[in-house]
DNA sequence: AAGAGGCCCTGATAGC
DNA sequence: TGCTATCAGGGCCTCT
């Protein structure tokens, strides 16, 4: 699930529901997260104010009182969901498109007032963790890369963090401590409007292509902003969907389907690199 | 030291 | 229908 766009929109939610809200009590029914959940969970929201909510690559942060955070990531299958008292969806928050809350693995329920958020995850690949300040959290990420969409993302910085990198360009992409946000469905895509070949090393880029994938990355992670992401897996129960991004999909989920450039004949091929699906065209993609 | 692969976990789906 | 195998949008850890 959720790269950068998606929890961008769950962000942009967040923002409108949440912001400057009271948790008046915290429910956890699982604690066996990716990480086990920190024991003073409830008791370092319960009661606080939400003082602002922003994103980090695919972080999401809920700063509480003004001075400490939650961050929140997602994993694979890692939902939230905002329901009034009768457990009825209030609003959809983001790339989750059921009008349903699931039945199993609502590991946690932040209340407020007239509403409460439920954090869904039946993979548990997902995690939170709790910042006594933002200095903390700063630390925590300090390894990792700029997101595409940051101003400081540009050619010099992608020359630098791939000047000499034996890495493939597919997993480049991928490892966040060198570029973070982006996942798997959006490196496929990038990779395929930059006409990279995802086997390429890092090492082999020149100018031309890194300036590619530098515009590139920046226009699908905005573009699939603006469609309010992607929502990929049918849940029981659809009804309806936010994120609309997959249907914009060139090359991720395509295997066999012809190549969207015109001109090419050519079918999408899909290979497995570092067990992740990699769907791209042979011909365009040198 | 960088890079590849294993693994954490549940659920949906394909194939027999 | 019912089993088994495979595959999922991530990233930490271990081994080489």
């Amino acid at each position: 699930m959720p790269e950068l766009p998606e929890v961008e929109i769950v962000k942009q939610s967040l923002i409108k529901t949440t912001k400057n809200k009271r948790i008046t009590d915290v429910i956890v029914r699982n604690r066996n997260l990716r990480f086990k959940l920190d024991n003073n969970f409830e008791n370092f929201i319960k009661n606080r104010l939400v003082t602002d909510i922003y994103r980090i690559a695919k972080y999401l942060v809920l700063e509480i009182d003004y001075i400490k955070c939650i961050l929140v990531h997602f994993g694979m299958s890692g939902t939230l969901h905002l329901v009034n008292d009768k457990n009825k969806l209030k609003t959809n928050l983001s790339f989750y498109h059921s009008q349903k809350l699931p039945e199993k693995h609502n590991h946690i329920e932040i209340n407020f007032k007239e509403f409460k958020i439920i954090y869904n995850d039946p993979r548990r690949f997902g995690f939170i963790k709790i910042f006594k300040n933002t200095e903390l959290l700063k630390i925590y990420l300090n390894s990792y890369g700029l997101e595409p969409l940051d101003q400081n993302f540009n050619l010099n910085y992608l020359k630098n963090k791939l000047k000499n990198r034996n890495k493939n360009v597919k997993n480049i992409l991928l490892d966040q401590k060198l570029i973070s946000g982006v996942g798997n469905i959006y490196a496929n895509e990038i990779l395929f409007y930059s006409k990279i070949n995802p086997k390429k090393r890092g090492k082999n880029l020149n100018n031309k292509e890194l300036k590619k994938i530098l515009i590139n990355s920046k226009i699908v992670l905005k573009k699939a902003i603006k469609f309010g992401g992607s929502s990929i897996k049918n849940f029981k129960n659809t009804d309806g969907s936010n994120g609309t991004y997959q249907k914009e999909f060139k090359v991720y989920d395509k295997l066999n389907s012809k190549c969207p450039n015109k001109n090419c004949k050519s079918l999408i091929k899909k290979i497995v690199i570092s067990n992740r699906s990699t769907f791209y065209c042979q011909k365009c993609q040198k």
